[in-house]
DNA sequence: TCCATGTTTGTAATCATTACAAATTGAAAT
DNA sequence: ATTTCAATTTGTAATGATTACAAACATGGA
């Protein structure tokens, strides 16, 4: 899963976005970040390296992102939203304790979008999440 | 599924909680409705039974309800928190078309919570909720 | 160079929710 | 019945994430 800044450009250029240095720096961040972080905090690192940085452009990057199905957004803390690489076709983990979001494979009907009805109504999309302790913060 | 007042009073006392007129509208009008409805929709349709309601009281009471489990929120919409009855031992299914959200019984290890366990992570929760079109609005 | 278009930026607005303190209620004690 | 006191309700102000908006900036072609 390496990944340089050539592979993340034309990762953009085959979605028809212009891979500014804003936009690359925010994909590549959330691709090293790999924990769903939220707008505020690909704002604060960024800003780092890219003092001029607006929050306005995360935002505004983020929301291009998600159209093309580059970033999926998950809300499940209630507080933000939480965005995370590729589409959405996999289940989250949230840890209780440090704030962690990690993505996860579960198999069954529903979730392996076998079901398209349910009760008389159709399905088209399936949202699932556990919360909990992740695995490294049990040992501590 | 008929539920008097009194039904409605007696559930809150068996919590400790004291059955005072907005709590029992409150109440009464999260049964009755069914769909989930948010914060703003119940202080709505109590300000017009009780015109000196005020928002902070809908809610102070829905944290009360939440905390006894008498009650659980669900943020699935991005927007805005939805209350329904009972705890969350339950799945939810979002219409996109008329925002109703729906309780939905599934069956599988994990939204049984048979499952405990994923990756070394320790589930202590779950949640799924699936979107698309409800029965209704499909005929239409 | 000039222009057009897309991108970035900073600030102001929005909107659900929370914080807070004053007003009200109601039941127990006198 | 009056006092008292804690619980409850209310209205307003603050919060915080997100969005709206318009000005500033960058870039590539005519
Ligand atoms: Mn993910
Ligand atoms: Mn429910
Ligand atoms: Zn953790
Ligand atoms: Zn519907």
């Amino acid at each position: 899963m390496i990944t340089n800044m050539e592979q993340i450009k034309s990762q953009l250029e085959k979605q028809g976005i212009k891979p500014t240095y804003q936009r690359l720096r925010i994909l590549e961040f959330l691709i090293s970040a790999g924990n769903h972080p939220n707008a505020d905090t690909i704002y604060e690192n960024i800003a780092k390296v890219i003092p001029t940085m607006s929050r306005t452009t995360v935002y505004n990057t983020l929301s291009l992102f998600v159209e093309s199905a580059l970033v999926h957004g998950i809300t499940i803390t209630g507080a933000d939203v939480r965005y995370g690489i590729g589409e959405a076709n996999h289940h989250h983990f949230l840890c209780k304790k440090c704030g962690k979001i990690i993505d996860i494979e579960v198999h069954c009907p529903f979730a392996d979008g076998v079901t398209k009805e349910i009760n008389g109504h159709q399905i088209q999309e399936i949202h699932g999440y556990f919360k909990g302790i992740c695995k490294d913060c049990i040992q501590s």
